[in-house]
DNA sequence: CTTGACCCTTACCTTGCGTCATAGCTTATT
DNA sequence: AATAAGCTATGACGCAAGGTAAGGGTCAAG
């Protein structure tokens, strides 16, 4: 009738958020027109998402500072606002990332390369981001073979630096220093077109988490460094592109 | 160790969302490095608000079309977080309302106001908008007393209107025919300046939740018929001044 | 008087674990 | 080796806000 369930009111009765104001003597429950306000007020209150027992205590406790509580919990939307914002764009990458592993198959990647280079490449199975790579493929190709192994040397020191850092916060200064050195490897190795980097790093963030083999260490998956470094990758670039 | 509790572990164990690959003989769980990735992955959902019957879903069965999920997904998110807006601006319209009323006593308002009409005003105890005026105090002084008694009639009807539709659903082309009409009355006696009339509407909406007073007919309160106003005052504003 | 439409109470189910309680196992120290 | 500290295991209960029966009384209409 009021738009509540009579569970609903069994349930206020019980817990003492709403009395009713009578009881006939066969037992029903009798609201009276100040039940019914405060009813709408309770109401009111969860829409805006306050748990019951703080409607409680805003209703019951004449001297509760009604505008302080509002305001802490506007805070807590807008928190709570801000992580779905991230969530989403973290499923826009995830989306993609999907669609474009459907598309390109890792041979791909290796072809054009030396085959001896390829063969290495693939053995010692740490550097994969071999997905997506338009750009990459030729840019590997026109390195010397001693400049790609240098580069390939630091790399591969810096995902083990950062692997030993797995433990601290990701947004740590020394974490996201290492995280920047690693974005660079990455810009080079896979040579993304300027523009699309942040979102291209970001996504291969998510792709660590998608597929262990993105982040085995001396061979042996780590599935939980994968989400570190997602995170970590997340950070850093919201912190250098703003999103 | 793995940032996950013991408990957590036992109750995806439970649930067959991830059983270890073997027990001890003592009965102790050990999880291989397929478990810890399938938890990275339980994790990686669980964190873009999956339930875990649904990651369920998405791991177990290769069939799933994992990109619709996430898109259906991020659409649930998208009206989270709409719906996350409108409170916050419902909450900012009822901070400032508490705060006006704390600084503006009713009597302010009828102060100049010839006794007998303020009188006859404060009885009726029916067009109660008298908090925060500041012009319209002046607009009501320069009307003439049957211009004054004409608008309150024709306001009185309205209301009374209102309250007989207070069944319908609140976006209806009925309602909020209604409630067109009802924004230029309260336009007329409140007189708000340009520009903030939306704001100051939406928040009389909710005003009329606050205050039982404000939705009293024929002298009864029906503070039902106010969660119906205030919902039917903020979606005209959403439609006509869009927010 | 019976029927159907309400209401009552009691009590279990949901989600994702936290938090005991009780007991067995492993490891470190004595 | 014995003992204590510090794991783990298995129930089982609790929280939030009610949904969903189960079994039974009540009320107005026919």
């Amino acid at each position: 009738m009021a738009g509540v369930s009579v569970r609903t009111l069994h349930h206020y009765d019980h817990i003492g958020l709403l009395k009713p104001s009578v009881r006939t003597t066969a037992g029903y429950r009798m609201y009276g027109k100040d039940g019914l306000l405060r009813l709408q007020q309770i109401l009111f209150y969860k829409e805006l998402g306050f748990k019951l027992s703080e409607i409680r205590e805003v209703l019951d406790d004449p001297e509760f500072d009604l505008v302080q509580a509002l305001q802490m919990h506007k805070y807590r939307l807008s928190e709570e606002k801000k992580r779905i914002s991230t969530l989403m764009t973290t499923i826009n990458q995830t989306i993609s990332n999907l669609k474009n592993r459907k598309m390109i198959k890792p041979e791909d990647l290796y072809r054009g390369l030396p085959k001896e280079q390829a063969e290495t490449w693939r053995k010692e199975a740490r550097e994969k981001w071999p997905n997506q790579v338009k750009h990459g493929e030729e840019q590997l190709l026109k390195m010397s073979r001693d400049d790609f192994k240098a580069l390939q040397d630091g790399f591969k020191a810096n995902i083990e630096k950062l692997a030993s850092l797995s433990s601290k916060d990701h947004t740590s200064a020394e974490v996201q220093t290492e995280i920047r050195r690693h974005y660079e490897y990455v810009m080079r190795f896979w040579g993304n077109p300027e523009g699309s980097r942040a979102e291209g790093y970001k996504g291969l963030g998510d792709l660590y988490v998608q597929d262990e083999r993105y982040t085995e260490v001396e061979g042996v998956p780590n599935p939980a460094f994968g989400r570190f470094l997602q995170k970590a990758m997340h950070y850093f670039v919201q912190m250098e592109f703003g999103r």
